[in-house]
DNA sequence: GTGCTCAATTATGTATACAATTAAAACACT
DNA sequence: AGTGTTTTAATTGTATACATAATTGAGCAC
């Protein structure tokens, strides 16, 4: 009945817990990668088949996967994976390009040798992903750069916005990407590393703010959600009957 | 096995689900209303009795609120309410300062007579709070106000962020405040909506920035964390004995 | 009296059983 | 055949039981 009133002395590693969670883990991986296409059906008996876990397990993971928008909950209806509208995905692209590019400049003031290094270790491996054409994995290291600069930066609050937005764009990506413009990517980033070696922190913050507005400009919500898609093809076709 | 693949129609409310679980709801405004100080431990059981509530759902309660930073979970070793360090305070109010004033802007910008009449009226019953005495209650408020102008300014995404920076705030001021300067919210509040209703976007994104400052300088970091305060002042007593 | 060890207790981690709700199938009826 | 209704199956919501780990406190040695 009463709550004991003790204190702890130290603190958190805030998501420690739900990385161990391997529904959290592994769910999060396969949409970040866009094995698992938005809308998806998430079945709590079947992930804890796949996983080798209770649903109590599945319940945990699917929860902290709801609060990080990557999948939608809907009471008595079961899980699913986010299916983020033209405007939420709009909403989350200015996001970053309020976040990302202070982070960058921040980066650029504080990186060190180390950093660096780390930076083109990294850009190496999303070189590599990119002529195995792993598309999925290259989709994800390339958010996770953006991740590492955030870190970089020093500041970890507005590192996890950064990493929740990054996230969310593998599904807005999965949804409204069009055009086959993906090497940017990869020049892109490397004048970003250089910039950052340099401690230019103007020109960081500029190839940042440039390189997010490319990629929210390659996305085209001019048709509408692809999950209406099908719906749409079927009256289509009823029609030309 | 098979993860059947059928797409749903509509979304998200982000955590309507969570807000229904009375662990999540009771607890989160305990805190925010201060009735419960940082480190304080969250037994399970203790939580299930006072809100009639098996463990099952105690638990979702506080993953969720470990997710929103106001509980720390760690693992067989239960949670706590959270216990922001200085850094995490600081950051907590780094990011308030560089979403904030954006937000206050784009209120500014965005705000209909509809939502003057309500932020006026919610500044009252700030109002009346502090009239009462009722410090929880008045703390709750302010930091409800600054949630409802970046729900005005018409961006979800960021809204969301700025809410959960203003529940923190909530324990980095129980933690971290010195000064008995809190009038300054009245005034402060009362300006920002005049100029919001003015549509002045310059005066609203500065008179949201000095506001946050303001706070920030407030707070004091020198000492050692409270949590160690009751033992210093044993060891005081011990001392002078 | 102080510090250590180990049992007893308490609390958390996970699975499972059962209830409630929703979705699907079978059936009756027009 | 097509539509509306009832029955059945499948899925989620919640509580509880049991396993496991942490904490407390008693007893003992020093």
């Amino acid at each position: 009945m009463s709550i004991t009133h003790k204190k702890t002395e130290f603190p958190q590693s805030t998501r420690a817990d739900v990385l161990q969670n391997p529904v959290f883990v592994g769910i999060e991986q396969a949409i970040l990668e866009q094995r698992i296409p938005p809308g998806m059906r998430l079945a709590e008996n079947d992930l804890g088949d796949v996983y080798g876990v209770s649903r109590t397990i599945v319940r945990a993971g699917l929860q902290a996967l709801s609060q990080a928008h990557l999948v939608t909950l809907r009471p008595n209806r079961g899980a699913s994976v986010a299916n983020p509208s033209p405007r939420e995905a709009r909403e989350v692209f200015e996001a970053r390009e309020l976040l990302e590019p202070r982070s960058a400049r921040e980066a650029a003031l504080n990186a060190k040798p180390k950093d660096i290094a780390d930076l083109r270790l990294h850009a190496l491996a999303e070189h590599e992903a990119m002529q195995e054409n792993a598309s999925g994995r290259a989709l994800r290291l390339s958010g996770l750069f953006h991740v590492k600069i955030a870190e970089i930066a020093n500041q970890k609050t507005i590192a996890e916005f950064i990493e929740s937005l990054v996230s969310r764009s593998s599904l807005i990506i999965a949804l409204y990407w069009t055009k086959s413009s993906t090497r940017c990517d990869e020049g892109c980033h490397n004048a970003l590393i250089d910039a950052i070696e340099r401690h230019d922190a103007d020109e960081a913050e500029d190839l940042m703010r440039s390189h997010l507005v490319d990629i929210h400009s390659a996305l085209s919500f001019g048709v509408a959600d692809k999950e209406h898609k099908t719906l749409k093809d079927m009256l289509g076709i009823d029609l030309s009957n």
